[in-house]
DNA sequence: TATGAATGAGGATTCATTCAT
DNA sequence: CATGAATGAATCCTCATTCAT
């Protein structure tokens, strides 16, 4: 799904022996990807991942960098591709706000279940690395949610419905609060899916409509759950 | 060398020398919690457990075996007091099971807010150590997970509604799936929830139930979200 | 001459097990400094240098940091030492100044081969380490140089002689010259010496004085040589 | 795209692509003393001179062999300019031996100034490569302490001076003790000087002829300096 | 009970050097 | 003639773990 299989056969040593260099970064961000996930940060040794890749290790500083510098690149480039594909599923509008978000999970579980290593690189990473990468990693999570949250804005605020309680302005900002729920859920789910036979990652975006459309849908009409003793802040 | 000294001699450093042994490892384990979560089980060093806890580090292996067992003691410690704590928020049975649903969350959320380390070791960790630990980890993440799938199929199952479309048994396999995506949900709220100014414990509560509870009432009820292409399985 | 045999008699295996952090430490620095004057600091390998304290590499680096700091506190030690003993050997005034002078280089011709790794670490490295190190070596030798210049001015300014041609102020500009000159000097018959049998550092020094003292005690009084074409500046 | 292109086609940068083998040798030794001197042997990488030269690592190789040969073919190139520059200006010979000591000085001091990273590479870096480096290096020194021995047996065995005591012999022996102080001496004004604003070549040569001339003309008159406890030996 | 002293093992990083084109 | 591609072999440094007291 993703890599390099340039020849149409296989390789017996997949991919031995001078390769121009760009070929040889992708394959070892390729092998990165899969060691740090395996592994996590910390534990991911440079040994396994040359190994992975099949170069030796030299040759992993001479074209990426340090550690950090291949854990980096490894987030960027993972990051981009998600986002990428979300945005292609949602890029078109059919004016069913509904069909809208269920279009960007399906992209989403589609992605976790092909990309698994990358997924869990991109968000299942301890937020205990170095500064730096504990900073990417914020920017990268920020900009998936802010990528989802768009979406359930786009959902949410859906021409033809009335005006919501409390105004589209708090509308708006319990977005991002259902953003970051979605987003959970939607990890929690990807978890659990592959272990169930059969499941297909449309099946598990339509568990997940299931459970939050009518909230979301209701919610943008002013009907929330009730709850006497206190109001929802914001 | 004025201030607290309970004692009658001098006691420089709180808490130094000759503790009941017990106390001392309660207070390690404190310590072990801090750290793994701060930094993951990798990169937290022996050293600074050791520091934290204001012991030497052979005291911490005579005590407490090796790195990996006390993580592993952190994490049952800590599983259980979580367990623990939603378990007391909805041993009652009003009858109401909204309220059910609505007071496990609350409790789970104020004791993240409360023990935000202790949720950081249960769940955030890379499952990425060693074979043991993960499958501890596992296990005590599938224990979190039966606690809430059983508190979802308490709220399902509330006497008085009427027998659901595809009969209890699918019910509950469907309770699972939500639990999880519940779980989910909440610990990504957790960790937004400390960025919102005034946002209370029983305010991301209610946000969750604002979002699930009118999806998974329907959904008792047989209605799910209408999709025409496809139906859900199981 | 330097480093420690406390006991009376000779050790089998010199000092291994259990000593006290403080013996250990100049331990390590005795090696250090050995390992250091026979490599330089970029050749020299840490692993040598424990070999030679007879200490594994770990207690190295928990004792003295890194390789850089283990070297910075070489320089500091030794130069230390060295200003201490030309210090000594100059502190008493005869009123003789050749007498002063000659004490100084005496002093110093002993030191250098009584403790030639020493003096091979403080000026015969190049100057071409990280830039912490070049500065303080710049800064120790600086220091040195000092020293010395203190030790000419002290015999050129002696009472009793007229006062010079171009006055004390360009005689004082003048000093530092010949401290570095003498320096080098020095240094180039210190490491000229040891191959010269029977050669005492006295008679080194005795040679050297022989060589620069009447021009100095010359110059004190204003004649310089004889040089038509230019005059010098300063 | 102005400016010299003597060739008729185009050259981006300067030197650059099918040279004459000799003239790419030369570019690649004045490389290598380049980075030899800033960096020293071990610190110096081949990565750096090959850039620093404008050719790719191979060539460096195919060319001139191993970083020890390399190392090896600056110090002997080196060392052969620096011997021309004071043999050439110490050919003539006017009779005047202070005149004659006096050129070789200039000359070495003008050297230096203008090949500082030559008289670096040459002198002071620290003698502790490999055996056969050392070796090198140190037959090399010799040969520049020879020359100087050299010229200061000529200048103290001026025809018209009277026989010496202890004979010429003695005298002669001596010489090689003066050589090394003086090129000590030289050494270490050549690396004040350049931080005395104003000073020329000249007059730092100045200022070593003013400090030993008196000195060397005494003593070869028999006149050493009267030190009543020791005699200088040999 | 409690700790200062000590280390084996392993991981990140760099470098001189060589193919294959 | 010239080089991009590639690596074996070190080197610095850290960490979990254990003695000996």
């Amino acid at each position: 799904m993703h890599g390099l299989d340039t020849l149409g056969a296989m390789d017996p040593q997949p991919s031995r022996k001078r390769l121009p260099r760009k070929v040889r970064e992708q394959q070892m961000l390729d092998a990165a990807v899969q060691v740090f996930s395996r592994r996590g940060f910390h534990a991911a040794s440079m040994e396994e991942v040359a190994e992975c890749a099949q170069v030796s290790k030299p040759l992993l500083y001479l074209y990426l960098g340090s550690k950090e510098e291949i854990f980096s690149a490894c987030i960027a480039r993972e990051a981009d591709r998600l986002v990428n594909v979300i945005g292609a599923a949602t890029r078109a509008d059919t004016g069913d706000p509904a069909d809208l978000l269920r279009r960007g999970l399906t992209a989403f579980f589609t992605y976790v279940a092909d990309n698994r290593a990358s997924w869990v690189v991109l968000y299942q990473q301890a937020r205990t690395q170095s500064d730096t990468l504990a900073a990417q990693l914020a920017r990268t999570r920020a900009e998936i949610i802010d990528t989802v949250t768009g979406l359930v804005r786009r959902s949410m605020e859906a021409p033809g419905r009335g005006t919501p309680d409390g105004g589209y302005a708090a509308l708006r900002r319990e977005a991002a609060a259902v953003a970051h729920a979605l987003v959970g859920a939607a990890d929690a789910l990807a978890e659990w899916a592959p272990a169930v036979p059969g499941e297909q990652p449309q099946d598990t975006a339509h568990r997940l409509m299931n459970l939050v459309w009518v909230g979301l849908e209701r919610r943008t009409k002013g009907e929330g759950f009730h709850q006497p003793e206190a109001a929802v802040p914001g």
